[in-house]
DNA sequence: AATGAATGAGGATTCATTCAT
DNA sequence: AATGAATGAATCCTCATTCAT
């Protein structure tokens, strides 16, 4: 266990600085010196601060994408040949992405990383979680796409990116929202109580009417039906 | 021109690299050797980093700050005492972030520079940016509020901060989106077709029925209704 | 007087700079700036920072300079073929360091700049306060050697310079010393109440005895008579 | 040995540069250059430049403190309850001062590095000696205060200072005055000799008469008498 | 007489990485 | 398996000085 408690300790300490401050504003001294670990260390397990990086994330997204693979199993086991309602498809994916960091503590970090990857300067970050989980997504978009027939297929990938970036943006800049939301209104809100609120807004998104096309005179507002 | 070729060029520069990789990752020398100015130029003509990149938002934000500004005042000129909708005032602000960096040909930098905002770790821009321009944002927010009387105000903050995400998630995100939805649906969007996309959609999340409190008992999926 | 404002206002912020943090470590852009001066006057009107450092001694050591010149034209004047007593030229010389710099109220400034071109690695200010000021001290040693002729002229030379040390040590020093003995003491010191305690010490050190030679057996020691 | 190379070959580099220049005017690059030695050495090794200037007194002054508290515990041994004479004081000093650096063939080093420590602007350099050095000062000055019975304690005070100022000028100064020595009089002196012209005046200037009160009428020169 | 702009050299410090042990 | 030492490259920033105006 003596390796094990070293790479532990890095990894526990630079996902925390990680998502605190972000990969480049994070020096490998900053992790190594609160970790109480060596300089090398790094190095020498993981061989570069990059492959640290994607560890960080393979620690989450390994088991998420396990879990989640089999919770869509048995989705679709239990509904056969049935349709899988949207609702219970993102509720699914809810309770997926709460469910894993939350093992260890840690969602608030978890989110703040997957906002990081998207929005930092890290391409191989990106390229290395599409490689890696990639194919769990594909899956859960297929199945949305049996779930809303109505949808023209560029349109869902809109909307679902749409909302990607709601649930990021939002679990991700989580604390100083939290702040604001608790001086301004008096609300100590819970992971828990955002996906609760979430849930409704995210749901009507996804079944808003279409979009007027560009070519159609504009008198009509199609959100106004 | 002498000054304003040199300060210009910087920013021009600047903007264009900070977009692209971040603030951190993107060095003064970077910025300098690219602009083709004197490594010491920026610090004379900014006096930091730091100051740079605040100068970048602020050419960005003033004209927006401004225009929004004298927009809401025509549309509260126009409708008296009555109540703005909640269509109209998006509309209005949409249109205002189209135009003002659309003059600069730059709307995509503006977009990316907003999501770094938010998710790089530079406490000084968003201290900055809520000094020099929280006032406009608070004006829309309370215009808002009146036209969602039905909304409770922390819902209220919630949803415009989920809506907040989709755009600034999707926007400054664009590139590697446009990229996507070409190869897979063979659409090439403009920024106005995204724009024409979102409207739905946010409508429909700010409408969206209320979640259900936590206290009730939990057999009724909210988003069931 | 355009250019003498500009002038004295850099020698004025100068001169309390250096005296405050020393010469390398005083930029031009320091005194310029809190002399609310354009950076590039001094280069202007003095050519260099060298010669800014210069100058500001210059300003000091020309009137001391005339004035020390004049005093001991009349002491020789009223002693004719006579002896002019140690004390007298002591006291002479503190009178007219006291009172130069007193006209502008920057004894203390004065002092600190003493102990500066002594310590600090200026090479160039040495060598500019001696081809300057070189005669006015060559002048008081002679008329030092003449009023100690028991003393002999190495011995002499030595002694001056202990006694130097000891002024400018303890004047250049005069804020933090001052400091320690009001806390310890309850004393408030004026410069004046330094040199009346300084008085009795220099001519002390100056009339001691004449140290044991080397070749001496040295079994008895010679501070003990 | 391969750290204690390094180590050692910045320190005796630094310490010999920073007495020849000062500390600002030596940079980490002439440091590291001419001790061929990488530039980034002295921050790895010492942290920082404030750190390296500390690290060089406290190479001097450990050992010295060591010594001189030795020394003075054997006199008191020695004396028991008897009054330890001034001179012996003085004399134990002189010898702990010129023991400790000769060991390492650098006594005008130290005493150019103990100049500068008190002229130059480094705050946190005079805190640092003050702090791990008081304590042996503090000592010495107790011993000197029982030998000088009839001193009041501030004139105590300040008669130390004035010493204490013509010791560090004069031997901070002596490559100078040792130069000017030779050619107006033909003397090659050795620090050793400079300790023998100082004995008799540091002496007679701490066993001087008490200068007049302010309060006195000043018809009387004091020194006169 | 004076100044804003600009510059090249150099400042201390931090970086991720390598290597001998 | 692990580490202390070392390094070359790069970081931001400040410097005194110059120059066109």
């Amino acid at each position: 266990m003596a390796q094990s408690d070293t790479v532990t300790r890095i990894l526990d300490t630079a996902e925390v600085l990680f998502a605190e401050r972000g990969f480049a504003e994070t020096s490998l001294r900053n992790i190594t010196s609160k970790a109480r670990v060596n300089l090398a260390a790094v190095n020498y397990h993981f061989g570069s601060k990059k492959a640290l990086i994607q560890a960080v994330f393979a620690r989450y997204l390994d088991p998420f994408s396990e879990r989640f693979h089999e919770a869509l199993d048995e989705l679709q086991a239990r509904h056969g040949e049935q349709q899988i309602p949207l609702e219970v498809l993102l509720e699914t994916m809810a309770t997926t992405v709460l469910t894993v960091p939350a093992e260890r503590n840690s969602l608030k970090v978890f989110m703040r990383l997957l906002g990081l990857a998207y929005s930092q300067a890290q391409g191989h970050l990106r390229r290395y979680i599409h490689e890696q989980y990639g194919d769990v997504f594909t899956r859960f978009v297929e199945l949305v796409r049996q779930a809303t027939p109505g949808l023209p297929d560029a349109e869902r990938f809109w909307r679902l990116h749409f909302m990607l970036g709601t649930v990021i943006f939002t679990l991700s800049g989580l604390d100083a929202l939290r702040d604001i939301a608790d001086k301004e209104y008096g609300e100590q809100v819970s992971i828990r109580d955002l996906v609760r609120r979430l849930r409704p807004v995210v749901v009507a998104a996804m079944h808003a009417p279409l979009p007027a096309t560009l070519e159609e005179p504009s008198h009509v507002h199609p959100e106004a039906g």
